[in-house]
DNA sequence: AATCCAACGCGAAACGTTTCGCATTAATGT
DNA sequence: ACATTAATGCGAAACGTTTCGCGTTGGATT
């Protein structure tokens, strides 16, 4: 592989010339620009990323870190991400961690080790002292997604679970449902308690306050989320519809459902923040929020070029995104 | 950040013993082994691995190269990866090309450049001369995974499609199926040809040989799949079943049904090599081959640290997953 | 007691780039 | 014509690690 020296031999100049005319950094004339560029062409010269890493102490490398990349969120974001970066010339690094605070904290110090240009965090949000872990660990420009940590210290970008939850609600209460099944996640979680609150507050504002004999708590697997259904709908008083503020969880009540017997929607009617979208030609077509992954992947990255641009400067700024709502076959009117 | 200088000083010996103690390449002697580990302790020194990389020329970092990370397959198996390869002190790279084979060598010449220690690929496998092209641009140990290409060059991991073919096909002739509408997917594709071939090979034997008015080729896309089973489904002689290679034909088929009112299994069966799998609850069920994506992630990785530790020496190899039969409710007897 | 060898530790060079400070030249102003 | 300045190019150092070759030491061999 051809070096910088080649090309300065080649060229009749000193590297400090090649350097500086591929960099565009320091002025150089119009004659020895076009023999820089001619023999960069001959010798077929790239310039070694490794050595500029060291040289000039970053990487043109945004790290991605996840809690499970096999979710069709986190994959869907991942490749509107990857795509947006690469048209600026990043490479993206990932990293899924199985929803392991543990195991993020190491990934974001491996990243930080590699010195990448920025990070992009879906933050596992759970653990002692997260925050504050999460706060120390990061020491570059970083955006937080989908759940709300130290937003005094990060740029977040996440739902708009105000929006979301009235929503879901509204509809809910259209259709007649009164009794409502919650699967609440995590206390810890901001999307978890911010959905349940709104979801809350507008059942009440409409007059139909939840019964919380109808809600079950720290929920946040599927496994938690198919007995939590089963236990609902046995008792003798049941919901009319329950409703779920994540993926794992409308998985676990649809399993549980459908091994107990009861069929959606006839049986019972389903509703669902972020839901799974089969596509055209399964039923039931869950009713539940839709968010344009290309509007949030489109937030991110201008929040995180901003940041790194402006390292320090700047305030941190918080975005919401607007859900709609998908009216499906998951819940019918009674 | 402290240097490898700075605990040398602090440990009174030099950078070369530190170098030397970390990497255990060298002998160091019991004493100075303890103090440079102390010294090391106490300035918390971490190697710099920017550094490492430019003189050592190589990286610890292996790039995961696929058509599209938003697929389920592609997500799950770069989960299961990554997980593998970090046991091992790897990172991994990813690049998703939205099935472009110029933006595929874009991001092989990148990795390449970066020095990826190893390349996992599933290649996009089609283009003018896409195998000579393939080989040219790999210059580092890579596996290439579900699609065939190049067997000379590549260690390659993919589906047992043979088998796979034979058990669809016995299914569905035991299922009383004999007019089969066969979505063919591009013929460049190995793993195309193959289904395609084996499905048609064990029908014949079985004495019910493929009807080829029944068979579409080169669907390779969601529209194509929907427009071939519409195409298949409004002509007079209609075939009972119709079986798609690919998650991709999948869903186009089961869209494309689903519009023209015709409901699975009930108006058309639908068995598909390659299943998309929503989990229980919803339906149908689709009758198809389910792959252990565990299993191929382990010979993968088994596969390029062989050739990572041994980059010439060894022969390729080529390792077959067999797949299992899981039949679902798409598929009626007849 | 002289010699040899193995074991261990070190200094310095090297990886390929970027950048700092200085030198040279040409252009401008008086 | 001389001084001042701006424009541009260069040499050399620096980034932090690994590694090559050499020197030293201490013990074993004869």
């Amino acid at each position: 592989m051809a070096t910088i020296r080649d090309v300065a031999k080649l060229a009749g100049v000193s590297p400090t010339t090649v350097s500086a005319t591929l960099s565009g950094k320091a002025p150089v004339s119009e004659a020895l620009q076009k023999r820089v560029w001619d023999a960069v062409k001959e010798a077929n010269y790239r310039p070694d990323p490794l050595a500029q890493n060291l040289r000039r102490g970053s990487t043109m490398t945004v790290g991605f870190i996840c809690p499970d990349i096999a979710a069709p969120w986190a994959s869907h974001l991942g490749k509107a991400m990857q795509n947006a970066l690469r048209e600026r010339g990043y490479n993206m690094l990932l990293a899924s961690n199985n929803d392991d605070p543990e195991q993020e904290f190491r990934d974001i110090a491996l990243m930080t080790d590699h010195r990448v240009a920025g990070l992009i965090v879906a933050p596992t949000s759970h653990g002692q002292n997260y925050a504050q872990r999460l706060v120390d660990a990061v020491s570059c420009p970083a955006v937080m997604v989908d759940r709300c940590v130290a937003p005094d210290r990060f740029d977040i970008v996440a739902d708009d679970n105000v929006l979301g939850g009235t929503l879901l609600a509204d509809y809910l209460v259209r259709q007649g449902h009164q009794e409502i099944g919650f699967l609440v996640g995590r206390a810890s979680i901001s999307a978890s308690s911010e959905r349940f609150d709104a979801v809350s507050a507008r059942l009440a504002a409409l007059g139909h306050p939840l019964n919380p004999a109808f809600c079950r708590h720290d929920v946040h697997t599927v496994e938690g989320a198919y007995s939590a259904v089963q236990d609902l709908m046995s008792a003798p008083a049941r919901p009319s519809a329950i409703m779920c503020i994540s993926n794992l969880q409308l998985q676990g009540a649809m399993s549980g459902l459908f091994n107990m017997g009861l069929l959606v929607p006839d049986d019972v009617s389903v509703v669902s923040f972020d839901g799974f979208t089969p596509p055209e030609g399964w039923s039931p077509i869950i009713t539940c929020l839709l968010q344009d992954t290309q509007t949030v992947c489109d937030r991110v990255v201008e929040l995180l070029l901003d940041r790194m641009e402006q390292p320090e400067t700047r305030e941190t700024r918080q975005v919401r995104i607007q859900p709609k709502l998908r009216v499906g076959t998951s819940c019918k009117r009674i």
